[in-house]
DNA sequence: TAACTTTTGTTAAAATTTTTTAACGCTAGG
DNA sequence: CCTAGCGTTAAAAAATTTTAACAAAAGTTA
């Protein structure tokens, strides 16, 4: 079975994250501080970290940079409201995901599953091929299908979808998506991004409103839908 | 050596290109009509096959489509100026190259050497990389460099070097690219793309009115020079 | 819950870029 | 020297991108 790390200074948050793990099926290990975190990492290797952002003694990011460095990429970050800039940083660093505190147990476990589930998926990690039945993308051959018919895309509105493909399911923060596709120097350009993700969701959601691909991380930035399995004979 | 099978009725040029070939080292074939073409290049499999399209018994493109049958892929079409429209089909048939009756020696060996260099450097025929040292293209990145600056193309531009890159070397017609760049249904093509081949040219040529990358062909089509072969270090 | 704040979503218009169209000069080939 | 086809230029048309303002929704606070 899976084993999860957690590393808080909270003790509360601990026990309740143990427990609830715990029944959930996962092998635990707590930890207090960063320090006593890696030295668990190291000997457990876990699959999973839960890593609190503001601890005392040796700060959230060192204690991100070293379990890197060990060989832990599967890190959720969790964070409180008022550092949201700290969650984002990490992320942008290439943390797998974050929760807001006060933790929602629902949520957390919604996260887990999608992790786990595309860790074996796409170990390999090559996200130029999306496809679930209905939504079908190609970044190398540069084509979107939408149930067989073809979208045409403008080239902003392509390179914004490769941003997003390329860390399908988790979020990618707003600085980086603009970064990305407008480049380093750009001055308000939340205001385009937002107006991208309208024109992507015109042409990609059943119903732009209410979107199913194309979601709001409140705060934080934006996320491509894991594609959901889909049968073999539609695979090709 | 290499082996050259020339099909052609005409008597005179078969004896002219037999021995010029020969004094060029090749191992020369000669065939009067289509049939007898087809049964040597059956027991000889020649790298390469002149082929004249006006032909009495058996048609040109009737022998062209059946020495692609035994598997020979390098051919080249031999056409009087009248009939310039069956080298236009042949050429988009698939065949290597052209060559205009009467035939010029030097332009000949030129065209015969370009090839061979090709058919070894590219056997594997996926053009979808060009360097020379000045210019760097790559179609999967999409990315065009010249002398290490990136080159800004729109993408009209870029689908016309993409169709030009996809048969480095060889003449691509007007209605090809046309085909290709602008789709099917369309009237008056030429006009944007005698056009875009100038922004082209504007964009890729240190001088533009003495083009060295794209070149016209009279009267068929545009060719993307061959790129020389370019030194080991600067190859990455 | 109600009021408030922040962030996201939508719309419209302006600015820019890209593409098309058309006219004409130039050059190669006959 | 004539003609066909290529190259160049300019202007109009269309598409894309930016900018700005405001509406809607989500999160916060009392």
């Amino acid at each position: 079975m899976s084993k999860i790390l957690v590393i808080d200074d909270d003790v509360a948050v601990l026990q309740l994250l143990q427990i609830y793990l715990e029944t959930q099926g996962f092998i635990v290990f707590t930890a207090k501080s960063g320090r006593a975190g890696l030295e668990l990492a190291w000997e457990h290797m876990p699959n999973l970290v839960l890593l609190d952002l503001v601890m005392p003694i040796m700060d959230g990011f060192e204690t991100y940079r070293r379990l890197r460095d060990i060989g832990i990429d599967s890190v959720i970050i969790m964070s409180h409201r008022q550092d949201e800039r700290s969650a984002v940083k990490a992320l942008e660093m290439g943390a797998e995901d974050y929760l807001r505190k006060p933790i929602n147990l629902d949520i957390l476990q919604a996260k887990i599953q999608t992790l786990f589930r595309r860790k074996n998926l796409y170990s390999g990690d090559v996200f130029s091929l999306y496809n679930d039945g209905h939504l079908h993308i190609d970044l190398d051959a540069r084509t979107v299908m939408l149930d067989g018919a073809p979208v045409k895309l403008t080239p902003t509105e392509y390179r914004l979808l490769s941003v997003l493909m390329r860390k399908v399911g988790r979020v990618v923060t707003h600085e980086e998506i603009i970064k990305d596709v407008w480049g380093a120097g750009k001055k308000e350009g939340l205001g385009s991004l937002k107006l991208y993700i309208h024109y992507l969701r015109q042409k990609l959601e059943e119903n732009p409103r209410k979107p199913y691909y194309v979601l709001a991380e409140w705060g934080i930035g934006y996320r491509l839908k894991e594609p959901e399995e889909v049968p073999a004979e539609q695979a090709a």
